[in-house]
Order: C-alpha cells, then structure tokens, then sequence
DNA sequence: TAGTGGTCTAGACCACTTC
DNA sequence: AAGTGGTCTAGACCACTAA
C-alpha cells in the first residue's frame, strides 16, 4: 500500500496530465483538501512537494500552487559551433543560437569572471596535464532575460591564452566572435570537438545560481575542444537547467569492418 | 535565513564531501540528531531527505542511512552501433557494450514484448505518419544483474517489419543479432541516426519500474535510425536512469562558408 | 524483539503576496 | 488584514531488517 501522500499525489498528476487543470490554473488549496479529509496539512503539503519535484507544478507563498507550463526545449545542435558565425562575423554563438531561435539579444546577459587557477582534476585530465597545474578558468553565467539557464566555464592552457583578450574580459564576452574567435586569432583555429553528457540531481547552490524550481535536475556537458593537429584547446564545463535543453547529434553507423571511422 | 533542515542538509552534504563520512559509512541516526537538539524527528528527516534527492545518501528502513557509492558512468559512444558488432557476429549492440565495459553477460537481461500499437505524437512524427497510425512497438526493460538500468521501446513501421523475427520475439533479443540486423536481412541497412537527448524528473512509475532513488532524474533519448535513402526505419526511445550513464559524440567543427557538412 | 527510517496528526507560528 | 504555502514540534504508530 502506497502512502497517503503518494496516492494522493499520483491523483492530483493523473489528473493534470488528463488535462483537468490546466497549465496556469491554481490547484486545490492544501487547506482546502484538509477540510475534504484529504489528510493533515502535512500530508497534502508533502504530495504537492512530490508533485513540483517531479516537475508538474510550482507553489509559492501568497500565490498558491499552480500547473506548470511546459517551454518548449532548446534544440542545441553543433550547427551552434559553426565556424562561420565566430570566424567571419561579430556573432557570437550562444548570440546565434538566440537569433535563430527567434529570441531576443540583449546586452549583459552573460556576467564572465577569469581567474588564474590550480586545474581540478577532469580539467586536468581533458588538457593532459598533472593535477594541480596553473590554467585559466573564465566562467559565465548565461541568462535569458531576468532568468539563468545555465552556467559554463572554459579551462584554457596559459600559453595559449596569455596576451589575448580573453585573459582581459573588458569588452562583453571575450570581445568580437567570443572564445573561438580569439584562439582563431592566436593561431589555434579549433577544428574537431568531443561532448560529453550526463545529468544529475542539482547542488543547493546551483538551486540557488540557476534560480531552479524545486527538484529540477541538471545536465553537465563536457566539451573537449580540438585544433587539426589534435592539441586540446579548451576544456569547458556547463550546468544546465534540464528543462530548458535538449542536445541533437547526427552521425553515421560506424563500421569497423569497412576501415570506415564514421565519425572522427 | 534558510530553514532549518537545509543548514542540516548543507553541513552535512559538506561534511560528506569533505569525507567525514566515506561512502558506505552511517550518518548518525535521525533519534541521535534529535536528542542532540538538532530538531524534531520530522526536521531532521527533511533533512535526510532532501541529501537522499541530491544523491549523496540512501536511507532504508532497518539499515540506516548510509552514504552512497558513486558507481563511475558507464559512456555510450557511438561505437556502440558499430556494424561488424551485429552484422557479422551473433552480437546484440547492447551486449558488445557489456563486453566492451568488463562486465558479464547473463541471459535474461532483457524482458521485452511487441504489441502492434497507436503512434503517439513523437512517434509520428519521427516517422512521418498521421497520429494514430499503426506501428509496432518493441518495449524492452535492460537489467545489469538484478538491477534495472533503462527502457527502451522501439517503434517500427509495420510494412518494414512484419514477417520478420520482431514481430515473434521468442528467441530473446529479436533472434541474432538484435533489430538492426532483422532490418538488414530485411533489405533495411540502417546508415545514419538522430540521436536527441534530455533529463528530467521521474515519474511516479519510473522509480518503481527502474529502482530508482528517491529523486534521481532520468534522461530521455529519442533515436531516429535512417536507411541511406532517408527512410526511418525505427524510432526508438529509451528512459535511462541518470546515474548510470554518459553520452559522448565526437564531431568536426562545422563550417557553412566552407560548404562542408561537418557532420551528416 | 529491538532498532531503523517513514508516515501521519493537530496545531502553532512564519514568510510572502495581495488587497 | 486576509490569504497563501512553508516550517516546526511532540508524539503516536507503521514497515522493514537484523539478530
């Protein structure tokens, strides 16, 4: 027998999910569902709890609980790398993203902090180099409008990075054509990358940074990013909301047989 | 001033990070907490739980509340696809990964039914049909030992697959060589795939189907599978318990000036 | 049987929003 | 001031595990 609680929770998802309330509309009132015999206070307070974690509704204070509306997800594919829109225009990419995805840009959405740090261990490793060694780390926090959607910091190598205008941030995001645009410029163009993706119950603090609604999980990208000749030269980390994005790869069948790489 | 049961939760959650308490090792129990005034029963198991959501710890009744072992990722690259493992041997895709991950196989692994089936939206829509068009869908639930570790359901066109080996799956996972070869013998050489991935909360179902802690998220992965001509031949959807893996795709840098694909 | 976490209650009080 | 969800308490009782 399940507890009252989950059973009054599974009742309440059954029923927003039938459409009985919709997206927007305010829940029963938990002392309402007391005074129905729902249970104690505690008891229906704990299934609402169970219905925001899984990400059905959203309570405040003074306002109530209401159904929470599903945006729809941001499709990042790795057309947002293309060359073409850091290398031969002003664009940045997360800027390229926004506009092909019909949203508006404005200025300062992304807040940036470079700082000279010892390379905790997976930076370590992407970059082959020994625990502990000095590298650059220039963490965002990106936004979209008033709300944070994710959080990415860029390991670089110091003699990669020094003297360029990415250990100077002054002028906005690493200046004209962002981060790629100023390696491009020192003689690393970037050419080959590796994602890799997993997602998890967030921090306390990231609840807080990312300003998430109770239980939302998020997913951690890590991006290894390649010259031709197959020096790494940056090594980022992003923390993302869940809800807001899904990631799309292409690719061909790989056949081992044939010789064939498939993917390089 | 945060609640009471989140200072609980964060000191605690820094003295496990700080390894005072090592994985597989007691926190002090609720009743000791509370003799120690650290709160009433129901603070102190606020507290718990919400550790228990952020998954450093699992509480069961009679044993205690210990602190989880971080079991690394398992990484799914897209070698998993690799055609000399199911065209030429009698491998299935998902047992070279077992193979190639050190860990045994044992049959049974999988559970799977196939039942002809109305196409929901996604599905449709992968394929290109109206909604509610026939297909079939080939459920199966993948156990690592006793332990569930995801769904994964795939949707066929009926004119692709009736006669075959899918639609009377007695021998296990769809006969030799899993799906893709049933397709191939068939005459529907898989070449290319879409693979879209995102996490979100699980369902009230989920956890019970798939074992999952209190609050660990899953993630969602919709595979298109493409002849080389473009047709779909299956649409697939899996449900991953988010702890037990990573996803890692390896790409060129995009160039549109260029007039290259980058990836196809 | 003893020990663990989990549920539930009734009620006081707090924090935030709206009027 | 009134109305919303959130926190906290004290205690009873339940469910599961181990010896």
């Amino acid at each position: 027998m399940a507890p009252k609680w989950r059973e009054l929770a599974d009742k309440l998802a059954d029923e927003i999910r039938r459409g009985e309330y919709a997206p927007g509309q305010q829940l029963p009132q938990i002392r309402e569902l007391v005074a129905e015999g729902a249970g104690s206070k505690s008891t229906v307070h704990q299934a609402y709890k169970a219905l925001e974690v899984e990400g059905l509704v959203t309570s405040s204070r003074g306002h109530g609980t209401v159904v929470r509306q599903q945006v729809p997800l941001k499709r990042l594919g790795i057309a947002r790398y293309d060359k073409a829109k850091w290398r031969d225009s002003d664009e940045v990419a997360f800027i390229a993203d926004r506009v092909a995805s019909g949203r508006s840009y404005r200025r300062n959405e992304q807040t940036q902090t470079v700082n000279l740090v010892e390379a905790p261990p997976a930076v370590a490793d992407a970059h082959g180099l020994p625990e502990g060694a000095q590298v650059y780390a220039r963490a965002r926090l990106v936004k979209e409008g008033d709300q944070p959607t994710h959080t990415l910091t860029s390991y670089y190598r110091p003699e990669h990075v020094e003297g360029t205008r990415i250990v100077d941030p002054t002028p906005g995001p690493a200046g004209r054509g962002g981060g790629f645009r100023v390696l491009y410029d020192a003689g690393y163009e970037i050419d080959h990358m590796r994602e890799s993706i997993f997602a998890r119950a967030a921090t306390s603090d990231e609840v807080k940074l990312l300003q998430l609604p109770a239980g939302e999980p998020v997913v951690e990208l890590h991006r290894t990013t390649y010259t031709a000749s197959g020096t790494v030269v940056e090594f980022a980390i992003g923390v993302h909301a869940a809800s807001r994005f899904a990631w799309e790869y292409d690719f061909k069948v790989p056949d081992s047989a044939k010789g064939e790489k498939g993917q390089e």
